[in-house]
DNA sequence: CTTATTCCCTGATTGC
DNA sequence: TGCAATCAGGGAATAA
């Protein structure tokens, strides 16, 4: 499940092998008719070949192709979707739903199990990004913005992490992991946390999205970077999937609960 | 406006 | 052991 330090890397690592390259060919595969959002694929496959790569950018869990003439072409990776560069990382596949062939011979392929994965061409951004809310790692995500969000809802407070209106790119494992961070519980609501805690919260948000952008994201199950290897971060995470696990600060068990209907890892000691 | 629930999809896991 | 039911999860759609 790609959050945002795995979209990250995916743009990091892309931008050198993409940038300047020319898009030639793309294909869609016809058992994934829920791929390409807006446009039929064939005139998806039909607008982008011929473009350019300009840049990479990344909105919250969306990267965003910048391709010459002021197109947009965006992906969104969902739970199993993945890029892969190049013939080496691009193995035979069932699960191939898209491939871009470049100008350099290179291949672009999207592997996606579970066929959630999204894409879009568009001129205009706000079709793709329109509602997210800040980017947790920008100067515009400060303490107290995120009470200002906590202090109008009245849901657990992990839904409110999970809601990319409110704040873009946090899922399942770095909500949990920023909660533990904090010593919040994830259950509690969102508005009776107050602004000592929410500049917790905040430090809790971008300490743990920091470390796993370090470590190249985490790899649980489906997750690959574009050269089909895996991130490191799985390894050093503190909750996220330790179910009955000992705490590494207290020693009490782990537990698992659910909230805003997603599994959820928390100390129940250090977290009250 | 809010929050809760359902749906999409398919391999992995659980339960009888 | 074996097969059916349930689970996982991002985010859109729908219900309340």
């Amino acid at each position: 499940m790609p959050e945002l330090p795995e979209v990250e890397t995916i743009r990091r690592d892309l931008l050198p092998l993409l940038r300047g390259r020319t898009i030639a060919e793309a294909w869609v595969s016809p058992n994934a008719p829920r791929l390409i959002q807006l446009l039929p694929p064939d005139e998806f496959c039909r607008q982008i070949a011929g473009r350019r790569v300009e840049d990479i950018e990344r909105r919250g869990k969306y990267l965003l192709f910048r391709l010459d003439g002021g197109l947009l072409w965006g992906v969104h990776l969902r739970m199993t979707g993945r890029l892969l560069h190049d013939a080496n990382s691009c193995p035979e596949t069932p699960y191939l739903r898209a491939s871009f062939r470049l100008d350099d011979g290179a291949r672009l392929c999207f592997v996606d199990l579970r066929k959630f994965g999204t894409m879009w061409l568009v001129d205009d951004e706000a079709l793709v990004t329109g509602r997210l809310g800040p980017e947790p790692l920008s100067e515009d995500f400060t303490p107290a913005y995120l009470h200002s969000v906590l202090k109008r809802r009245s849901a657990p407070v992990k839904g409110v992490l999970l809601d990319q209106g409110a704040i873009a790119g946090i899922g399942n494992i770095y909500a949990d992991e920023a909660l533990f961070r904090a010593g919040i519980n994830p259950k509690r609501a969102a508005n009776s946390i107050a602004k000592q805690r929410a500049a917790r919260l905040h430090g809790g948000i971008r300490e743990a999205l920091e470390l796993a952008l370090g470590d190249r994201g985490s790899s649980f199950r489906d997750y690959l970077d574009p050269s089909g290897r895996e991130g490191g971060h799985h390894l050093k995470v503190r909750v996220f999937r330790r179910t009955a696990e000992p705490c590494y600060v207290c020693g009490t068990e782990i537990r698992r609960v659910k909230v805003a209907g997603r599994s959820t890892h928390y100390c129940p000691k250090c977290q009250r």
